[in-house]
DNA sequence: CGGATTGGCG
């Protein structure tokens, strides 16, 4: 209804500026952009009130920076920003911050400059700087905004302590969480239990003791077993390979959502299990639970694991059925299906056609199918293009496979060159994340 | 008429 009026718009140019239909097509096309299907229709929708000359709100612009977020293409956000700034939106808070939080998504350095360019920052701002830094796993700088920032709340200590853990810093994460318990007027809620536990699944066996040690503190706390606490601690022992307590905690559970099945099924994919993952899938629907993206990440790394081809393809195409956003994470185990199992050619389309600007997660396992299949022809479609998109610092793995596929294909000068490259920029490959080399670092 | 920002997944 609310399209259609915009169609209608169209038609009749000179009904545009009637007052009466300049305030309907303004509050429609912000709520259209609101309950957009997908991040490209939401934008489709904001170029055309751009074209057609409406005013853009705050609304518009906020619906359209929120659908746009996982697209996680720096080209559109360059354009929204510049839209921002045209309209004098950059000193409006909310709209500066989900702005912000685009860029960094997109590309940290940016965000910085936009940053400090800010006239305008709130808590929520803050925050999503100490959310940067923690990503990028700076954690002294991370540090330095949490002290700098002139108010703090629950969620900023959340995001605090969830950089300690995923920087490594066990003992600093901890303290920090006691502090923040025993300092006044700040109780933990789901959402700081939810940061520590889940800082403490990606640490591996020493996380495991830390979160065993959460768990005993609700326990300790008498807060008991809600959905949101029983989520995050089956999540945390499922990444942490103790699928059997990730079970317990389940069965203990008077109530489950969406996220407590996609927790456990997620968590045995991890495990190599893919019977079980799509029995789990089924049950949890037999309840009347609906699944959300993320089960479908779930479902889809399963197939990968056991190379169902058949299965995923099916899994793929429900999705959309359920009414679901395809992530680019679904793309992502889709060309690693296909391509393990040699479907190359499959595995092309699928990165041509999705929404997607393709990642260097997908380019990288792209290009190992190629390797592993011996399809040279298929790798060099794309080298050149992977290897303008790639940074010697970061992406060494990639580098590395693009290398050994030119000697594979005895193209001698073409593998001398990206060695090169990897030589002069002191490559390393990806820093392996052993908790228990973190925790020494730290001590 | 009102509608809103960070937080989850490799």
């Amino acid at each position: 209804m609310l399209i259609s009026a915009s169609l209608h718009l169209k038609l009749k140019p000179s009904a545009k500026y009637s007052i009466c239909y300049f305030i309907k097509h303004l509050n429609s096309q912000a709520l259209a952009i609101k309950n957009a299907s997908s991040p490209n229709e939401a934008l489709q929708l904001f170029s055309q009130m751009h074209r057609q000359s409406v005013p853009l709100d705050s609304f518009s612009m906020l619906f359209t920076l929120k659908s746009c977020t996982h697209l996680q293409n720096l080209t559109v956000v360059h354009h929204l920003h510049s839209h921002i700034f045209k309209l004098g939106f950059i000193s409006h808070v909310y709209v500066a911050t989900s702005l912000l939080h685009a860029y960094v998504i997109t590309s940290f350095e940016l965000a910085c400059k936009l940053f400090d360019e800010l006239p305008d920052r709130n808590t929520v701002t803050w925050n999503t700087m100490i959310k940067g830094y923690s990503k990028c796993g700076n954690v002294s700088k991370a540090f330095d905004v949490f002290v700098q920032m002139p108010l703090r709340n629950v969620a900023s200590w959340s995001a605090m302590i969830a950089a300690y853990l995923n920087g490594g810093c066990l003992d600093r994460g901890l303290a920090l969480f006691r502090e923040m318990v025993r300092s006044e007027g700040l109780k933990p809620e789901q959402m700081t239990i939810g940061s520590v536990l889940s800082g403490c699944s990606h640490l591996g066996s020493v996380g495991l003791l830390m979160g065993k040690s959460v768990h005993g503190f609700i326990i300790k706390n008498g807060w008991g077993l809600n959905v949101e606490v029983g989520t995050v601690l089956v999540d945390m022992y499922a990444k942490c390979g103790l699928l059997k307590y990730a079970f317990l905690v389940f069965e203990l559970m008077k109530e489950r959502n969406v996220m407590s099945w996609t927790a456990l099924i997620c968590g045995s994919a991890q495990h190599g299990d893919s019977k079980e993952t799509l029995l789990l899938f089924e049950m949890m629907q037999q309840t009347g639970v609906k699944p959300n993206e993320m089960t479908f990440t779930g479902i889809l790394s399963a197939c990968v694991h056991t190379g169902l081809v058949d299965e995923g393809r099916k899994y793929f195409n429900m999705i959309e059925e359920f009414g679901l956003e395809r992530r680019i994470q679904h793309y992502g185990c889709m060309v690693d299906l296909l391509g393990k199992a040699g479907l190359l050619e499959e595995a092309y389309k699928v990165i041509r056609t999705m929404e997607f600007e393709p990642n260097v997660v997908i380019w990288g396992s792209f290009l190992a199918a190629c390797k592993e299949h011996k399809q040279f022809e298929m790798a060099e479609r794309v080298i050149e293009q992977v290897l303008r998109m790639v940074k010697p610092e970061n992406d060494g793995g990639v580098f590395t496979l693009i290398c050994d596929l030119y000697a594979l294909n005895e193209k001698w000068d073409n593998a001398e060159r990206v060695r090169k490259i990897m030589l002069n920029q002191n490559v390393r490959k990806a820093r392996g994340s052993s908790a228990m080399a973190l925790l020494r670092t730290d001590l």
